[in-house]
DNA sequence: CGATTACTTTGATAGTCATCAATATATCAA
DNA sequence: TTGATATATTGATGACTATCAAAGTAATCG
């Protein structure tokens, strides 16, 4: 619930200055990260898959695309902190970073 | 916290299927209405101003880029369904849309 | 070594977007 | 009606992005 039903009181209160804007500067690429539908269902595979994670190779076809374009999502994802990759051989298998959301739900949670 | 110490089992399970390329496409344009840091902060500022919501006019200065800016970037916010606004005389007073940011915190939130 | 498989990088293209100045619209006040 | 103020729209521009094909890198297996 948003709104206290008095006055402008909130019934959480918000951190006592506004968002500033290098703290706006650091949050708006987590979202932009996800604002992709593509980028979204990885995100999602990914979660899905849990602690090992889940190799590169098979998130091209669930998602229709090209190999290069899943190449390029997964790195966008990488680069903004939402999951991280290693190397098994030839294979890259990619999880969530733990606590990657926590930036987002604390912004969005008001 | 994300994950159980055995196996891969989580926590909390996620609805059985995965996210579907519509709910994608759906959620993806909420998270690009907040991918801009000019955006996130006047998100912020107009949740900040509770109930009765923010004048347009109080929210050109502080973000110091030009009115038609301010203008394009309160209307992608409306159109994501985030605020919505309210004519008032010249005035048009932006408020925060009730349970406007519940599709994100649902996604992110395990 | 050569061939195969997994992945990344490069280059090109079409589309989107943030921004501003200029203009348009709308409301109020005198 | 004329002027002032608040907001929206238009048009232009430079920057960014999603996508693919093609080429490059790297690891494994003969």
């Amino acid at each position: 619930m948003y709104y206290e039903h008095v006055t402008q009181q909130r019934s959480v209160p918000f951190s006592s200055r506004p968002l500033s804007e290098s703290g706006a500067d650091s949050l708006a690429p987590m979202f932009a990260a996800l604002s992709d539908p593509v980028r979204l269902r990885l995100f999602d595979l990914v979660r899905r898959a849990g602690r090992d994670g889940m190799c590169s190779c098979d998130l091209v076809e669930p998602l229709d695309r090209s190999q290069p374009t899943i190449s390029h999502h997964l790195k966008v994802l990488r680069e903004a902190g939402l999951v991280e990759s290693r190397k098994e051989g030839t294979w890259v298998w990619y999880s969530v970073t733990p606590d990657a959301t926590d930036a987002i739900r604390s912004f969005i949670t008001k």
